[in-house]
DNA sequence: AGCACGCCGACT
DNA sequence: GTCGGCGTGCTC
């Protein structure tokens, strides 16, 4: 018997694989691509995966360990889900081992043996003429009780985490457990397939003309790969669009794959896919723990859940049968990592559509430029979703000129004006400012003295509640000096405005409303910031003060009136993208605000009303808007017309993360050009120094090959060691 | 990323 | 004398 060697996935950021030999003992039944072994690693025994199952010896022998064991569960990977993770690695360039590290539940990371308890779902219990009764009490004295119920029995089998993801309570649950109305039992667990009552038909809605062609463009060719961009605003029906596409897939006994922004996973997205298709879905997002995670693995690999919904991890679910993915708010910027495995989760799943040939659908009303400008160029199949005419829910976006106008604490008179009118009609208003904090700096107002982070040379962001100065880049924090440290004078005085500042002056201005702020800060604790959404949905205040947190998903009936306090800092910056996500941010919220009997209205205030892609956007819309944009990123030869990557380099020393990238741009690189290095947008951070150098290149292979080039030249660098280094693909945020 | 090894400063 | 600070280097 010959000596057997294997390629094995270790959890270190090194970009190798590490071979192993197999003991005899240990070869049967033979070693499989994805097995999890338990390797020993330098002092350390840690979980590997294995790569290549007969690899030849390709290091010095004497050094080669053994493994130590193998894992003999049900948990490993299947062989396609292992060559989709490397094609991930591959395109970012990013470790082999933290990219498999990061795709696995954590229990499957853990060396210990993993106790899983089988799956459970609650049923309702056959009716009785007890039950009855029971219920019809339920119907008038427990609301929230009487609709789970219904959710139960219109299901067979609805698992805990279903349910707690639509708004329930264990409570609740054990309510209706104690009156014998329902029961939990253990799921069987078997292939899903599709049946008479998979279908809730009464559900479903006539489509348009236009959804219709777009529904039987994706099911035309289920079996071979093609993106499709669907472009409609809110309300114009592309959920109705995604479900009727499942339908085919699913009645083929076909798995989909559903990925939503980190906050759309709300229970009406939810609810809207229970209550048409009666199949096991799992869900995949930040509420679930350890356990859950790995049961919505399982589920989705041994192919007993129909649909997964998720957030960008959930790209990494190993399903079995999976015949469509669909990513929603396509442009959201959560669907980006950004640390770390900076990947992309609408490009991953391109690339895994791509692998399985299967149709992908992304969906927005502002779509990114990058999937725009892939659907003009006819890369994509470009569907265009119109309002139903009578139906028009069209937000106006009017420009308030703060030249022009007498400017209190950030509120220009008309705004004031508009937001009088609107309370006094009964209506809710949002006020966007996209600063948090009391004030984003204090100083003195003798010697002008700014009190700034020692770490990161920014400006302390005063905090009054908490009576703090807090920096936050780094978060540290520092009491409020009584005196300048510098002059002595105790004239010391915020400067500027933040959302806790806007707050106070608001209920000064509006004693009658009551007023409620969304940010960071006041959504700290967990559930806080569901709490808030459904105080302002049962209209327990009527002035909402927030930042781009609040743009996100949430949809307000009753806010009629929308501003922008401050869109100038988008339109200066020199981040390109500053002005796209700008756009899509307004367009978002007037397509969110108000209803259709009430539409909602954007006010932006603005000391540059003339600026062209402001004027653009109000007087034209975001798809003119885009165009002007995209021919403009054209000419200057920006993305995407042009491919990124983006360099990152940090080191304690000041002058080191230049140097070190400068040595790199000594060696021309094909194809390939370089900018920088420049200094990051915060060059300190957190006592670090940092530094960036961008690659460009004109097409996606010249960037690949020049950035192996270039990460060639790193390892022999005299600068290794003291500078750390990280690499960001097709990057979005170039502040950081 | 861990973790060991190693070389300097302040303490039972 | 030793405990422990974190710089440096290695992991099949």
């Amino acid at each position: 018997m010959p000596e057997q060697y294997i390629q094995v996935a270790i959890p270190v950021p090194m970009r190798q694989l590490f071979t192993y030999q197999v003991p005899e003992p240990l070869s049967h039944p033979s070693i499989k691509v994805g097995e999890r072994v338990a390797v020993p690693f330098g002092s350390r025994k840690v979980i590997g995966i294995v790569i290549d199952a007969q690899a030849p010896c390709n290091f010095e022998r004497s050094k080669i360990k053994s493994i130590a064991g193998r894992l003999n569960d049900n948990f490993n990977l299947s062989q396609s889900l292992v060559s989709f993770l490397q094609l991930c690695a591959h395109y970012y360039h990013h470790p082999v081992g933290d990219v498999f590290q990061q795709a696995l539940p954590i229990l499957l990371r853990k060396i210990e043996n993993i106790t899983l308890s089988p799956p459970m779902v609650w049923q309702a219990q056959s009716p009785t003429e007890d039950s009855a009764d029971m219920l019809a009490k339920l119907a008038t004295k427990a609301a929230k009780q009487y609709a789970l119920y219904q959710i139960i029995n219109s299901r067979n089998g609805i698992s805990w985490v279903e349910l707690r993801t639509l708004g329930y309570s264990k409570a609740q649950l054990n309510a209706l457990h104690s009156k014998a109305l329902i029961s939990e039992e253990e799921q069987i667990v078997s292939q899903f397939t599709w049946q008479e009552h998979t279908l809730n038909e009464a559900d479903k809605l006539v489509l348009s003309s236009e959804q219709a062609i777009i529904v039987s463009a994706i099911n035309n060719a289920l079996s071979s790969f093609s993106c499709h961009l669907i472009d409609g605003v809110t309300g114009s029906g592309k959920t109705e669009v995604y479900l009727q596409a499942m339908e085919e897939v699913l009645a083929n006994n076909k798995q989909v794959l559903v990925i939503v922004p980190e906050i759309g996973l709300t229970p009406q997205t939810l609810s809207r896919f229970e209550q048409r298709f009666n199949v096991p879905i799992a869900l995949h997002h930040s509420g679930l723990n350890d356990k859950e995670r790995l049961a919505t693995w399982l589920s989705a690999q041994q192919g007993s859940a129909a649909i997964v919904i998720g957030t960008r991890s959930a790209i990494f679910t190993p399903l079995h049968h999976l015949g469509l993915i669909i990513i929603d708010e396509e442009h959201d910027s959560s669907l980006k990592q950004q640390d770390s495995f900076r990947y992309h989760g609408r490009d991953m799943a391109i690339l895994r559509a791509r692998q399985l040939n299967i149709p992908i659908v992304l969906g927005s009303a502002t779509p990114s430029f990058e999937s725009l400008q892939n659907a003009l160029s006819g890369k994509y199949s470009y569907h265009q979703l119109h309002n139903r005419a009578g139906k028009s829910i069209k937000a106006k976006i009017a420009l308030i000129d703060m030249n022009q106008q007498q400017v209190e604490f950030g509120l220009s008179g008309t705004l004031k004006h508009e937001i009088k009118q609107t309370l006094a009609r009964g209506e809710q208003v949002l006020l966007f400012l996209n600063r948090r904090g009391y004030a984003p700096a204090i100083n003195c107002q003798e010697c002008h003295w700014l009190a700034q982070c020692q770490r990161c040379d920014k400006s302390y962001t005063l905090h009054q509640k908490q009576q703090l100065l807090i920096c936050h880049h780094c978060g540290s924090q520092r009491r409020i000096p009584p005196q300048c440290p510098h002059c002595g004078s105790v004239r010391i005085a915020p400067l500027g405005q933040g959302t806790e500042q806007l707050e106070s002056r608001l209920e000064d201005l509006f004693p009658e409303s009551s007023i409620v702020r969304i940010d960071r800060d006041s959504t700290r604790k967990k559930g806080e910031l569901a709490k808030l959404l459904q105080e302002v949905t049962d209209k327990k205040h009527q002035l909402l003060v927030g930042t781009q947190m609040l743009a996100k998903g949430h949809h307000f009936p009753d806010v009629t009136l929308v501003a922008v306090l401050d869109v100038d800092g988008a339109l200066f910056s020199f981040d390109f993208r500053a002005s796209e996500q700008m756009a899509q941010l307004l367009i978002q919220v007037a397509g969110r605000a108000g209803r259709a009997s009430k539409p909602g209205r954007v006010l932006v205030q603005s000391n540059y009303v003339d600026h062209p892609l402001l004027q653009d956007l109000v007087h034209n819309g975001y798809h003119h808007f885009a165009h002007q944009a995209l021919s403009e990123r054209k000419q200057a030869r920006l993305p995407p017309f042009t491919f990124q990557a983006l360099l990152r380099a940090d080191a304690n020393y000041p002058s080191y993360p230049e140097k070190f990238l400068r040595a790199l741009t000594q060696h021309p690189i094909e194809n390939c050009e370089f900018a920088g290095p420049v200094p990051a947008a915060m060059e300190k951070k957190a006592g670090k120094f940092r530094y960036h150098l961008i690659i460009q290149a004109k097409s996606r292979k010249a960037l690949h090959h020049g950035i192996l080039q270039l990460l060639a030249q790193i390892p022999n660098n005299e600068w290794q060691g003291k500078i750390r280094w990280s690499l960001d693909i097709d990057p979005i945020d170039l502040n950081w």
